[in-house]
DNA sequence: GGTAAGCCCGTACCGGGGTACCGGATGCAA
DNA sequence: TTGCATCCGGTACCCCGGTACGGGCTTACC
């Protein structure tokens, strides 16, 4: 039976998850639960599967698992019309750009120490020659947070 | 006393770190165990300032504790000749520039999900016109990590 | 010699995104 | 009806770079 719903196995092999992380997502209130069978079993709608797709395609753009829960609430609840997906878009492009500014910067200065040939980093501390940035850069906290 | 000789709170704030992660260093071997007084409190020589500071420097760089841990160890134990620290930037570039990528991968995404006017994901992933990555990237276990 | 600040060590916790293991219950097919 | 795959829930663990807490000891200054 089970006619037309999916077993926990099946949506996560249809949506290559794993199962624990399934049940996961439910904890952390990404999906809502389903239906049970009368022995407590879950049983999904075929819905789910694009759910987790739309899930993991807004994790590849970066949306951390919180703010991928705000946006599929934000979604369903009044659909349409509030431009949140837009507005939230927008906001993760600046931040992915300024991360993107940030390796940047770790790049040059990568560029610049193997241009200048440096090969121990405690002695190029003390020489007034060396590129690396010893000391904080300026601007206070930045927190770079590469990753 | 300790003519010359730095207290844990004296280093840590001269090198702009928490007592904590002093502690946190040594027990990561990153930081070697100094002299102790005869209480037990530990008495560091100013050189250890330049460590710390290396240290964040090669952070600032994209390095993790366990690679940072590598290069102060490879440097100190047969200083210089090997070029350690050359092949080492080498490799940190070419993984500093593949991060670029993938976020601007994901930076052209957005955009062109704004442009689309994309307001719903749920909806979206049904329309053929929408050009977010409902299904894995092609090439399998990408992994980006952006961060 | 009193008192406050600083230090000791061990241990637990944070966030982010899961994964793994457990004993016991269910589902399904032969 | 028996056997095996699957699912249940709860809990613990992973990486990474720290931070926080608590009870007790040392150091420094007055």
């Amino acid at each position: 039976m089970t006619a037309g719903w999916l077993r926990t196995g099946e949506v996560a092999e249809a949506a290559g998850v794993n199962v624990q992380t399934l049940r996961y997502y439910h904890r952390r209130g990404l999906l809502e639960e389903p239906q049970r069978s009368n022995g407590g079993h879950r049983l999904y709608p075929r819905e789910t599967v694009t759910v987790l797709r739309v899930i993991k395609a807004a994790q590849r753009l970066g949306f951390t698992l919180d703010e991928v829960a705000d946006l599929v609430e934000a979604a369903s609840h009044r659909h349409g019309r509030d431009k949140g997906l837009q507005v939230r878009a927008t906001a993760k492009l600046a931040e992915v750009e300024r991360k993107i500014a940030d390796l940047e910067a770790i790049r040059q200065t990568l560029i610049q120490a193997l241009d200048a040939g440096c090969d121990d980093l405690v002695a190029c501390a003390g020489s007034p020659c060396c590129p690396l940035p010893f000391s904080e850069p300026a601007g206070g906290e930045r927190h770079v947070d590469v990753k």
